[in-house]
DNA sequence: GCCGTTTTCGGCCCGACTGTTTTCAGTCG
């Protein structure tokens, strides 16, 4: 069975939950939990790379002893350690770290003098009362955590998809901005650095110093619960369950709060190392030499004291951007501007809601010089999927529709079913007559990587075969990635002259940020492309956008950044 | 456990808020 990174962070970031539930040497614990990180971060699979027999400890915090724990994981499936301290600190208080406001060292409590082992021993005690007599907790302490046990289920927080928290986000900022005395309101956190989902939101405030901010914040209906406030900090519930933080900071230091509320804590951890070796301090107020604040205003000028330039907030999530930047080598990110196409919608012949003329219209509005129409193929029927004589019908109205359009062209496509076999789901003879063909998996999502991997790479024989539409499969939070051997996949497309997709879609977002990076390194260019089922959604672009960017990509690397007589040549196969 | 114009030892990012304290530990981001 192959390891996936994701179980080899889990082994060593329970490692660590355990040994700081010991009370071990702390930088030896923040050392298993900087390898957790960093393993999960990887474009590229440790077993694949142990496999290629390569140097592990070429990674930034992967020293002799990590990079043989790793390699016995990926052997074994086991780490000897964890299995030993397991025996002395029971698995499950790892899983009681979970629960707020308990950490190490109240777990530990909790075993030490409770003999607290679980959850429902936790729950037990706290109905007896005895939590709240333990050195250190107090009745207050034992209420929270009675209520967050009520709603605590074990396994990963919910994570709300960058869509969902967009629009919570925005209906906040419009009430803080309408508050007398506050300048400045801006979205921090992973929210500013877009990934494709967040866990809370980080909300950044400057205001003149006689605005009751904090009080008239607590009138926002949308907040359930208020779980701390401060003068500078506010923390509360949405009904939604969203967590927003709310801080206010100094306009002097708006550079440098933007860029630690900003984060990711990594990259802010590793630039305050390089602070460090200059003998500065970089906290939320500024970067000091001593007493005396040097900068803060900005985060250019936070980064300049410590020889970086500047790093667009997606890529600040410590993998490699900091030497990059320290040589001025950090790629020109691609933005919305740059997009001068769409190359993958559907229209009401198929499973959309609008006609081709109103796509094309708003694909005007948006400023595009062409669109692509890609219906479903026969094999989908439930979408409506095109069959050969079908297809042809709407070749034949784009045709005549074109002539009449100034300076924009409409592009003739199909989003093609692969089949089980590998084959594609229409003859040769009509998609010959398209100008590029989308192959796509919509069925037998199952099947084992080799044969899903296989699949694949038979379809993009097919010399017609040009984009590899949603490449994964992943819906966010519904359903997981079909098992394929994606690197494979992307060497043989650059092999084949194919391209892959970037799906913009805010459930899909697939292929995601790290497959993005991934695919630049192999030299596979990217359509980043809406899969629009109606005019309004082709606005979608810019959730593409975001993930394309936090992937490194330039606008040379995305395909439809490029005028369609440029495209057109790449989509002809040798 | 990692790392090195402090290179094999001695460091390792930094501050706000809460509750239980009476000056601070624990937790969180």
């Amino acid at each position: 069975m192959k390891v996936h990174n994701a179980e080899i962070a889990e082994k060593f970031n329970e490692l660590a939950d355990l040994l700081e539930i010991k009370n071990e040497n702390p930088f030896r614990i923040r050392a298993y939990r900087n390898a957790a990180r960093l393993i999960k971060s990887l474009s590229h699979e440790a077993t694949d790379l142990i496999k290629k027999e390569e140097d592990l400890t070429k990674f930034p915090g992967i020293g002799e002893d990590l990079a043989e724990k790793i390699i016995i994981i990926v052997k074994t499936g086991e780490l000897p350690l964890l299995k030993q301290t397991r025996k002395k600190v029971p698995k499950a208080l790892s899983d009681m770290m979970r629960i707020p406001d308990l950490g190490p060292k109240r777990v530990k409590i909790l075993y030490d003098k409770l003999k607290i082992r679980n959850i429902s021993d936790l729950k037990k005690a706290i109905k007896q009362g005895k939590v709240a007599k333990l050195e250190g907790f107090g009745e207050k302490t034992q209420e929270k955590i009675e209520k967050a046990l009520a709603k605590f289920k074990t396994g990963e927080k919910k994570r709300l998809k960058l869509v969902d928290a967009s629009m919570l986000a925005d209906s906040l900022v419009k009430f803080l901005q309408k508050i007398p005395g506050v300048k400045e309101v801006i979205v921090a956190g992973s929210f500013r650095r877009c990934k494709q989902t967040v866990g809370d939101l980080d909300i950044l405030v400057t205001k003149s110093k006689n605005s009751h901010m904090m009080q008239r914040l607590l009138k926002y209906d949308g907040i359930k619960s208020v779980v701390s406030q401060g003068e500078t900090r506010a923390t509360v519930k949405l009904h939604s369950g969203l967590q927003v933080d709310i801080r206010v900071v100094p306009q002097e230091s708006y550079g440098a709060a933007l860029l630690y509320f900003t984060g990711s804590q990594a990259h802010n951890i590793e630039v305050r190392k390089l602070a460090q070796q200059k003998s500065l301090k970089i906290n939320e107020y500024g970067v000091f030499k001593g007493e005396k604040c040097i900068a803060g205003k900005t985060e250019k000028e936070v980064y300049r004291c410590v020889n970086l330039s500047y790093i667009e907030p997606e890529l600040r999530e410590d993998r490699g951007e900091i030497a990059v930047s320290l040589k001025n080598k950090l790629p020109k990110l691609i933005t919305l501007k740059d997009i001068k196409g769409d190359l993958h919608c559907h229209t009401n012949v198929s499973d959309g809601q609008n006609s081709i003329e109103e796509m094309v219209r708003a694909a005007q509005k948006l400023g595009y010089k062409y669109l692509a129409i890609t219906e479903h193929s026969k094999h989908l029927t439930i979408a409506n999927g095109l069959n050969e004589k079908q297809l042809l019908q709407q070749i034949k109205k784009i045709d005549k529709l074109n002539p009449k359009l100034k300076n924009f062209q409409i592009l003739k496509s199909i989003e093609c079913d692969i089949l089980e076999d590998g084959k594609l789901d229409l003859s040769d003879d009509v998609l010959k007559e398209l100008d590029f063909v989308i192959g796509a998996i919509h069925s037998k999502f199952k099947l084992s990587s080799a044969k899903q991997t296989e699949r694949i790479l038979r379809a993009m024989d097919n010399k017609y075969f040009n984009i590899l539409a949603h490449p994964t499969g992943r819906l966010i939070n519904q359903r997981d990635a079909y098992e394929i051997d994606l690197e494979k996949i992307m060497w043989e497309a650059k092999d084949r002259g194919c391209f892959m997709e970037l799906n913009a879609q805010p459930d899909r977002l697939d292929l995601d940020d790290v497959h993005c990076k991934m695919a630049k390194e192999s030299g596979v260019k990217i359509s980043i492309a809406t899969d629009a089922h109606s005019a309004a959604t082709l606005e979608y672009m810019h959730y593409g956008i975001d993930q394309a960017r936090r992937g490194w990509l330039s606008a040379r690397d995305v395909l439809n950044t490029r005028s369609w007589f440029e495209l057109k040549k790449l989509f002809i196969r040798s």
